[in-house]
DNA sequence: CTGAAAGCGCTAACAC
DNA sequence: GTGTTAGCGCTTTCAG
């Protein structure tokens, strides 16, 4: 049996030899270019596609230096990037981003640190033209590895650090975090715990802060860190209920956290609004609204946000950014939105 | 401010020069081939790190044919891909066999469809040397285009078609289903009925045979199809229960279309396992150990089926496969395993 | 054991 | 408009 892998695939210059016309002739019909007289175009495009001709990429790519393709960069457990129905959103956004400008999504898992050797040399490799990278803890290398190979980077999520060309994405978690808290307040509740996230992302310490922001003088222990899980938020809660039983109200850093909070508080007897008041954060609708009761929260439109980190990597990338007098490229903060359901 | 992006990176050349050797020196000790007297091979590696060289693949590639790297295609709506723990089980399980071996995942996404040009030219460009398609229904033309690339393949779940020279890996699908039937008639239950997969993928309608395998005369009422959601299990569950409300056993198709049907089951008030005994599929223990009763079925290994995927696609890939006399490759199929809980 | 030289397949100046 | 030509950065015979 012929092995199918060395079937050997046709070159340019094949399909120049077929259509009777120089390989640049040939190039230009390929890529679309201008200037090709009608008749001769036309025998080329029949050329290519009697002999099955696709351009090899790695000869394109060697001399256009572009691969036509972003990495995304997860700096996360697989296990929680795949669990967790926010990550699945913000791809969602990016991919149909690129696919709607012909670049190819290719996401990079990793396990952990150790696995960012390997990435950092993918990445220097030259395989793609650039990279967004996510959920970062402070501690986070990716994206310095990125830049030393030259790769143009957003960030998803304002970094720990701060840095005049750092691009990133974000929403204003600070600002939905104090909404969240207000609203509470508004309901006449008055012991208002809050369940953080990893105290090593700026997501988790943004919400805190605008929570702080609107509580100044809160008892420490009205604050417990959960980790983004079910399983996290449901600990905190019990923590958090250790400490203070009579508390009246709970603001989740996340609808997934807040999530396991409902069940923690189910078990023990507890009502939902009345006893104590739930408020979470994403809108994740696959969770908040089929909690029981059903989630009030703080959204942020996840799936834009990762359009809009797409969309700011592929204008980076364009060379028209380059350009003296071209607009310069910063990072966008988009508004959150307080959602009412039935939690309180 | 200078572009990142326009910082030349050191070519093989500089890496020589700075050494004072040749380009075919430098480039044997990068690529770590024998035969370099050891202080050459000392000078080269300096200026490899001096410089923080980094191989070009496109150049690499090029000339090698080969790009270390293999794609993973989803025929599935991302939606179901995120949310369904058995890919991301898969998945790890690829992702760790392919890291070990050097080689970079790259998952395409698919929407649908729609996006299967994207991925034939991308598989045809010749970006990766091998491919992984996975959750094939019928009609697809994944694993044709593939081919017609060139790409070696292999696919995860037995393929609709039947072919000499197509690779997969899957379990015993009806086996394990008859296993599963014959555990509730060892229970004594007479009226089994079956939540079914989509009929248009293989392992659902394997597992099905199964059923019937045990229970040939069985009332096509008894069988309902849902689509390997929760929310598909608990429909189906509810359509069965409308024809026969004393039905006494259920096997769903997959663990998490069994969590849908207790969730009906609880509602209408029936008790499992004392009035309804229910078996799943799959053993995903984030599922099956988490349902209220914990969940009997029959466990995959799912994680090791990814493994043998690239361990399949990677030896295909070796050199050494296509050396007469190597041995042969045929698809793999796993043995399934009664995991005995709660519920049944 | 090391170096010189010939491409891999393609694009982009530059001529014609 | 179209063809000619010179590389892109790397691996790999083939001499020495």
């Amino acid at each position: 049996m012929s092995d199918p892998t060395f079937a050997p695939r046709p070159t340019l210059e094949a399909v120049a030899a077929r259509a009777g016309v120089s390989r640049a002739t040939a190039s230009r019909v390929v890529n679309g270019s201008e200037g090709v007289r009608a008749p001769l175009a036309e025998r080329v495009r029949q050329a290519v596609d009697e002999l099955g001709y696709v351009p090899n990429q790695a000869a394109r790519t060697l001399v256009t230096r572009r691969n036509d393709a972003i990495a995304v960069v997860v700096a996360e457990p697989e296990t929680r990037f795949f669990t967790d129905p926010f990550f699945a959103q913000q791809v969602r956004g990016i991919s149909r981003e690129l696919t709607a400008h012909d670049n190819q999504l290719v996401l990079l898992l990793t396990e952990g640190a150790a696995d960012y050797g390997r990435v950092g040399r993918y990445l220097a490799g030259g395989h793609v033209d650039g990279a967004l990278i996510f959920s970062l803890h402070s501690d986070d290398s990716l994206p310095v590895m990125a830049r030393k190979a030259g790769v143009p980077t957003v960030i998803g999520g304002r970094p720990s650090w701060s840095d005049a060309d750092t691009l990133y994405v974000d929403c204003d978690n600070r600002g939905g975090a104090q909404v969240a808290v207000r609203h509470l307040l508004g309901l006449g509740r008055r012991r208002i715990a809050h369940i953080a996230g990893p105290l090593d992302q700026t997501a988790s310490v943004d919400r805190l802060d605008g929570y702080r922001d609107v509580l100044p003088d809160v008892d420490p222990k009205l604050i417990a860190e959960g980790d983004f899980t079910p399983e996290g938020g449901a600990r905190a809660m019990g923590e958090l209920l250790d400490h203070w039983p009579d508390l009246d109200a709970v603001f989740a850093a996340s609808d997934v956290m807040a999530s396991g909070a409902l069940r923690v508080l189910r078990n023990r007897g507890m009502r939902v609004p009345e006893d104590v008041a739930v408020v979470g954060f994403d809108d994740i609708t696959s969770v908040a609204d089929w909690t029981d009761p059903p989630l009030t929260t703080i959204r942020q439109n996840i799936e834009e946000m990762g359009r809009m980190m797409a969309r700011l990597l592929l204008r980076r990338l364009s060379p028209l950014a380059a350009v003296d007098g071209a607009p310069a490229l910063s990072p966008i903060v988009t508004a959150t939105q307080l959602v009412v359901r039935a939690s309180a």
